[in-house]
DNA sequence: GCCCGCTGGATTTTATACAATTTCAACACC
DNA sequence: GGTGTTGAAATTGTATAAAATCCAGCGGGC
C-alpha cells in the first residue's frame, strides 16, 4: 500500500494520525514541523495537506496555516445521514452481483474483525469496518459514490473512535449486524440486507449522537488519544 | 471572487477553462506550459491541479502528469443519479426556511438566466444554473451535501455544454421548470417543488443520455469548443 | 521475426532559498 | 484603563534549480 511518491506516503501517514487522534481536532499542522518530522521538504507536505483538505480531514486557511478539521455533532449527523442515504442504495445494486471471491474476502474481514475485537485492538477496527462496507458495495459500478462513501466512512471513524474509548458494546453489536448483512447478501435476500443496513447505520448514528450529547464538551473529548 | 493566493486564482481559471471546454477532456495539462502561460512558477500550478483533482475535474497520474478528467456516459449517469438522490432531499429541508432575500436573489438569477437565453450566451448558463440550485438548498444546513452537489453541478455542466451546442430547446424547458420550482417554494408547496425537481433532474438525465447515445463517439464530440 | 534491456529526452517530483503575509506583544496615545 | 499602531518573529506562499522517474525509440540477442 506504499505510495510511489513522497507526498502520497506523507499524506497517508498524516491521515492515519488524524484518524488515530494523534493529531487532535483543531490542532495546527505546521508545515515545517511535519517536514522535519518526516525528513522531507515542505513541498510534499503541502501537497499532502491539500489532498487531505479535499477529503475533509484538514482545513487550510490561506496564509494562516492548516488545522485538523474540527469535530462537531452536526457534521457527524450529516455524514451519517449521507451514509444512510447512499449505502443502502449501493448495497441493493451491488449485492446481487457479489462473487464468491467477494464473500470469501468478506469472511476474512469478519474474522479479522472478531480477532481485533478479542484483542481489544480498536486501532484496526476503523480500517476493517471501512474495508468491509466498501467491499460489499464494490459491484455496484458506482465509482464516484463509492469514493464518497469511503471518505464518509473515514470521517465517521474519527467519531466512533472517541465513542469506543468508553463503550465497547457497540462493536459487538456492529459485528453481529455485519455478519447478518453478509449472510443475507449471500443468500440472495437483498432487500432484507438493505433494510438491516439502514437500521445498522441508523443505530450507529443514534448511539453516536447519544454519546456526543452526554459528553457535552465535544472539544474536550476530542483530545482523547 | 478573486483568491488571495496565486494557486487559488490559477485553480479557478483552469476550472473555468475545463468547464468551457478550452481544455478538452483527456488532454494533457503540462505544468510547465501552464506556469509560463499564467506567468507563475510550477508550484502554484501543482497545488491548483491537486485541488481540481479533488473536485473530479482533473486526474493526476503519478510521475505521468495531469489530464482533464474524461467524459463518459456512465459518469454522467452516476452524477445525475446522485443529484437526483441528494437535491430533492436538500430542497425539502431548505425550502421552508428560504427567506425573502433568498427569493429576491433567485428572481435575479432567473432574470439573468432569461437574458443569457435571449443573447445565446450559453457560456454564462452553467454558472447561473449552479448558483440557482445551490441558492435553493442554502437553508438546508447541510454544508457537506451542499458542497458535494456543487461539485456534481459543475461536472454536469461539462456534459450539458456539449449538448447545448446542438440543442437549445432544453434550456427553455429548464428555465420554465426553474421558475415553477421557485414559485412552488415561495408559495409553500414544498413537496410539489421537490417532486418537480426530481422530474427536472430526471428529464435532464434522460435528454443527456439520449444525446450521448446518438453521438456515439463521445470522445470526438468532447473536443467541441 | 520477436522479445528484452538500454539510453536519451522530457516531465514530474523534491529540495533549497527567498518574498509576502499574518500574528502577537509591546508601546504610545486617547 | 482601554484602544489603535507598529515592529519583529514566525509561518506560509512562491520562485529557482537539482534529483528521480517514466516513456519512446533503438540496438542486440534469442
Amino acid at each position: 500500500m506504499k505510495n510511489r511518491t513522497i507526498a502520497g506516503s506523507i499524506g497517508s501517514e498524516i491521515r492515519r494520525r488524524i484518524l488515530d487522534g494523534r493529531y487532535p481536532a483543531g490542532s495546527q499542522l505546521r508545515q515545517d514541523g511535519l517536514a522535519t518530522e518526516f525528513g522531507a521538504s515542505r513541498i510534499p507536505v503541502r501537497e499532502a495537506l491539500f489532498q487531505l483538505e479535499a477529503e475533509g480531514l484538514v482545513r487550510i486557511h490561506p496564509h494562516r496555516g492548516a488545522t485538523v478539521a474540527p469535530l462537531s455533532p452536526a457534521d457527524a449527523a450529516e455524514a451519517l445521514e449521507l451514509r444512510g442515504t447512499l449505502e443502502p442504495r449501493l448495497l441493493s445494486l451491488s449485492a446481487p452481483r457479489l462473487t464468491a471471491e467477494d464473500f470469501a474476502r468478506a469472511d476474512a474481514l469478519l474474522e479479522d474483525y472478531a480477532a481485533a475485537l478479542r484483542d481489544g485492538a480498536t486501532a484496526r477496527w476503523g480500517a476493517l469496518n471501512t474495508d468491509l462496507h466498501l467491499l460489499l458495495y464494490g459491484q455496484a459500478e458506482r465509482p464516484r459514490a463509492l469514493a464518497l462513501v469511503g471518505s464518509l466512512l473515514a470521517e465517521c471513524d474519527r467519531y466512533t473512535r472517541l465513542q469506543l474509548s468508553t463503550d465497547n458494546a457497540e462493536l459487538e453489536r456492529a459485528d453481529r449486524e455485519h455478519r447478518e448483512i453478509v449472510r443475507l447478501c449471500r443468500n440472495g435476500h437483498v432487500s432484507a440486507a438493505c433494510a438491516l443496513l439502514t437500521d445498522h447505520i441508523d443505530h450507529v448514528a443514534a448511539a453516536l449522537m447519544a454519546f456526543l450529547g452526554e459528553t457535552s464538551g465535544l472539544t474536550k473529548s476530542a483530545g482523547i488519544v
